[in-house]
DNA sequence: TCTGGGGTCCTAGGACCC
DNA sequence: TCTGGGGTCCTAGGACCC
């Protein structure tokens, strides 16, 4: 906690429906949701415009069809969005090098360790200072991308964050330092972050309903309904401490992939299949991000829903296809999966910075050649041959296997989701409204244009191609 | 046509070790 | 021949966040 209001956290309001509003003109002032199309979908994000009529984050996309049927219902398109955040992000960091990304469209900024910290320190209205900045970044920020953000400022990362919430849509909230305790009392306990349903659930059946009712409980109360660590973090947030610092660059602890299938799968070949599928994708993504990891997960959600999981720590870290295929599907086959699977998912976590050379791989050649050296040079006694015993490892971690047979070209059908782009050679950029018996509708708009126009082709039009997202401001 | 996907942190029990 | 104690690692599950 400080005195000064020098900590800002940002919150882009309604980000990846505004994202789409700024690029798709005929979309503006409408109720747009973005999320999973599928039959088992959800929506990520809802615009102002749709949840007027209740739609919100995390809800069936089902229900929201049902509650807003006139909504465009749009997948998510990830890459438009992480360039936004790369433009969002640059501008924060031109704040203070102390920036600290939550997710796509969220940051905490420490302003006090960036060019303006002298200024700040020396002000005799630092609140004053702290204000203008916010209100320069959000222009700025509306001026670049054409989207509003939110911004609360305080003396910690707590505060910060209640204030942003505040401020939503398009606002601005500081709290003065000292101030905390009274913002903070009259609000649902449901307002601290990590306070969710189910701590509420503990909270109100013991009549703790308000921020003060937290506050006024003791530690001892806490710790007995909520545990050690919860329940004596819960209440410092209560009395409004909180002194973590802004940390950028924190490296991912874990990286992985999953899948809900429109179907449930229950043929254990196919499940299998799909295992290896998913450890392809996760040692795709881990190899991207120039790290291994030691321990695999499974993760099986059955068709009633329960969850479980299953994992394997290996010996040393790998980023070796072959080993955490292998170890998937050897986690895989211990499950029961009578009834049926909706979702798979396969995982790496106590990842290792090391890329290129697999040290596993690495490691098991060594003792196979240090072995083979010992057999050669008659040994004195038959102790300790320093490495792991070939025999104890997982898999044969060197040498690809090599993929046999993938499925024969068979010219797909190609599949046009909504609100993807397109580029037609004779029309130009556009995205896909909507497709089905054999045609896709595209509007011709972009995001510097007026409200473009609707057509209609053949779904396997040749003019007709998948484009890469356009900036939301023309260079 | 109920309930995504990608993460983080915490707890608790058993194994194992000194 | 009543069952120690503490630390660390592994595994599984759960709450929570965006």
């Amino acid at each position: 906690m400080r005195s000064l209001p020098s900590i800002i956290h940002l919150d882009m309001d309604a980000f990846f429906a505004s994202v789409e509003q700024a690029a798709k003109p005929s979309l503006r002032g409408k109720p747009v949701i973005v999320g999973g199309l599928g039959g088992r979908g959800v929506v990520s994000t809802a615009s102002y415009e749709a949840r007027k009529f209740g739609v919100h984050s995390a809800m069936p996309m089902a229900q929201a069809r049902r509650l807003c049927p006139n909504a465009a219902f749009l997948t998510g398109r990830f890459e438009a969005y992480r360039r936004v955040s790369d433009l969002v992000m640059g501008l924060l960091r031109e704040l203070s090098p102390l920036v600290e990304p939550l997710s796509l469209d969220e940051a905490f900024v420490d302003l006090a360790a960036g060019p303006y910290g002298p200024a700040l320190a020396a002000a005799s209205d630092g609140a004053a200072l702290v204000l203008a900045l916010a209100e320069d970044l959000r222009a700025d920020i509306e001026r670049r991308t054409g989207l509003t953000a939110s911004v609360g400022a305080a003396g910690s990362k707590l505060m910060a964050k209640i204030a942003s919430e505040q401020a939503k849509p398009d606002g601005l909230v500081l709290v003065p330092p000292g101030r905390e305790r009274a913002v903070l009392g009259p609000m649902s306990v449901r307002a601290l972050p990590g306070v969710g349903p189910a701590t509420e659930q503990v909270l109100r059946r013991a009549g703790l309903i308000t921020v003060a009712d937290l506050a006024e409980a003791g530690e001892a109360e806490l710790v007995q309904l909520l545990g050690r660590a919860h329940g004596a973090g819960v209440l410092q947030m209560a009395l409004g401490l909180d002194d973590r610092p802004v940390v950028p660059d924190r490296d991912a602890k874990s990286v992985s992939v999953e899948d809900t299938f429109e179907v449930d799968l229950a043929d254990r070949d196919r499940i299998l299949h799909e295992v290896d599928v998913l450890a392809a994708r996760c040692v795709g993504r881990l190899r991207a991000a120039g790290r291994s990891g030691r321990t695999v997960v499974l993760k099986v959600r059955r068709f009633d829903f329960s969850t479980l999981t299953r994992s394997e720590t290996l010996r040393g870290p790998t980023d070796d296809e072959t080993v955490i295929t292998d170890t998937a599907r050897r986690l895989a086959a211990q499950v029961d999966v009578t009834g049926g699977v909706r979702l798979l998912g396969v995982g790496v976590s106590q990842l290792a910075d090391y890329t290129q050379e697999d040290l596993f791989a690495q490691a098991v050649r060594e003792a196979a050649r240090e072995q083979a050296e010992q057999r050669e040079a008659e040994p004195e006694d038959g102790s300790e041959p320093g490495g792991p015993s070939p025999e104890e490892q997982p898999a044969e971690a060197a040498g690809a296997s090599g993929e046999p047979g993938e499925d024969a070209e068979v010219p797909a059908v190609r599949r046009w989701m909504p609100g993807q782009d397109v580029t037609h050679t004779e029309f130009g950029p556009g995205w896909v409204q909507g497709s089905g018996v054999g045609r896709v509708t595209v509007r011709f708009e972009t995001p510097w244009s007026g409200p473009g126009r609707v057509r209609t082709f053949l779904v396997d039009d040749p003019a007709l191609e998948p484009a890469r997202p356009l900036p939301l401001r023309q260079e």
